[in-house]
DNA sequence: ACTAGATCAACAAAATTTCTTAAACTACTT
DNA sequence: AAGTAGTTTAAGAAATTTTGTTGATCTAGT
């Protein structure tokens, strides 16, 4: 079945025959249809999903109805609110399907149980939170410091396959701009390259 | 605020000033953006749902796809997926709005200390119960012993508010067809009247 | 063989979403 | 005071999706 989850995690800790069975064994592959959410406020988020195929965003909605985004995510990304799953505290985030997408879901007891009863099961899991946090630190940082433009830059050049996936509102959204600021980075860009 | 609730339940059971302050209490009015799902698989019902205004579609995705609508309701009538509210269970449908739509929301724990504080709060869920009751049983057996045909031309005569709101796949999916055999019934009857 | 109805495919119409452009505005910088 | 970086509002164009229609072909039951 899933051998893209092997795959995956095999970059990081080598599984034995019955782990590497044990580790598939806990996730539930689930079919998510475009603009469905797999993560709504007020509720707990029950799991950790593993993006086989397809295109997420997690946002907010603030009091007066700003949509920020905190996260895109597509193939091969993990994604949910993780203030959510890790404390299963009511969510505060959406987290919606831009495209047809397939996951793979994990749950917290089966999730907690992984990581108590084998260490390298703990070893992934520390792993893929450490490179979340980076990551997080990264965009934190380029926000800070960078103008829209150069995030825009920054994010085509690092992500190029997602920026031709998700809508631009999104993106935009992510970057911290207006959709309409983000049209002219774009057609600027155009006209200098002809 | 929603004197409409009052004015429903009012039809049932004669409440005193303060019974139904705290009746009304019970409720919270939440906007419903068309095509938001207010129940999903495999998270409990919380609520059940008194719509105020809009409309809502009750179904399940069956195992290969096919799409069977449960239930349809507009202004003034209950919608949730009771087998998960009543159970307190995972949801097995999924209940979206068909407009933009507001609802009065009860919770689960406070429906169910009304009911036990008082008599008249016990009659009335119990009231409507019954009545849900007897208008799926009347549905069940028409849908066994009239044809496509038939039940269309009940359900218009019954139900000519909500043919004329609610989009003819999901009423045809509601009556047990396929849409492009719908439109055929239409036409006809339109041919025939002119 | 007839009927009630489904399925498939192609298409048209309607509605919605997404993107673009322009104009006027705000807050900083210089 | 003028320029830069960016927002807001509004309007419209373009693209995509959703919804509904029609015809052709199929199936199960009578």
């Amino acid at each position: 079945m899933s051998s893209k989850i092997l795959d995956y995690i095999a970059k990081f800790v080598k599984l034995d025959e019955e782990e590497a069975h044990l580790f598939c064994n806990c996730f539930k592959e689930v079919k998510v249809k475009k603009r469905q959410l797999i993560v709504q406020p007020n509720f707990i988020a029950k799991h950790r999903n593993y993006i086989l195929k397809g295109a997420f965003r997690a946002y907010v909605i603030g009091d007066e109805g700003q949509d920020h985004t905190i996260n895109i995510a597509i193939d091969d990304w993990w994604i949910t609110d993780y203030n959510s799953y890790i404390y299963q505290q009511p969510a505060t985030l959406f987290v919606v399907a831009l495209e047809d997408s397939t996951v793979l879901q994990i749950d917290y007891e089966k999730e907690l149980s992984l990581k108590k009863q084998n260490h390298k099961f703990e070893t992934f899991f520390r792993i893929i939170a450490e490179r979340g946090l980076a990551f997080q630190q990264r965009r934190l940082l380029s926000n800070l410091t960078q103008s829209a433009e150069e995030r825009y830059e920054h994010f085509v050049s690092n992500y190029p396959q997602i920026v031709q996936r998700v809508p631009q509102y999104a993106l935009a959204s992510y970057l911290g701009m207006t959709t309409e600021f983000l049209s002219r980075i774009r057609n600027k860009r155009i006209s200098k390259k002809s």
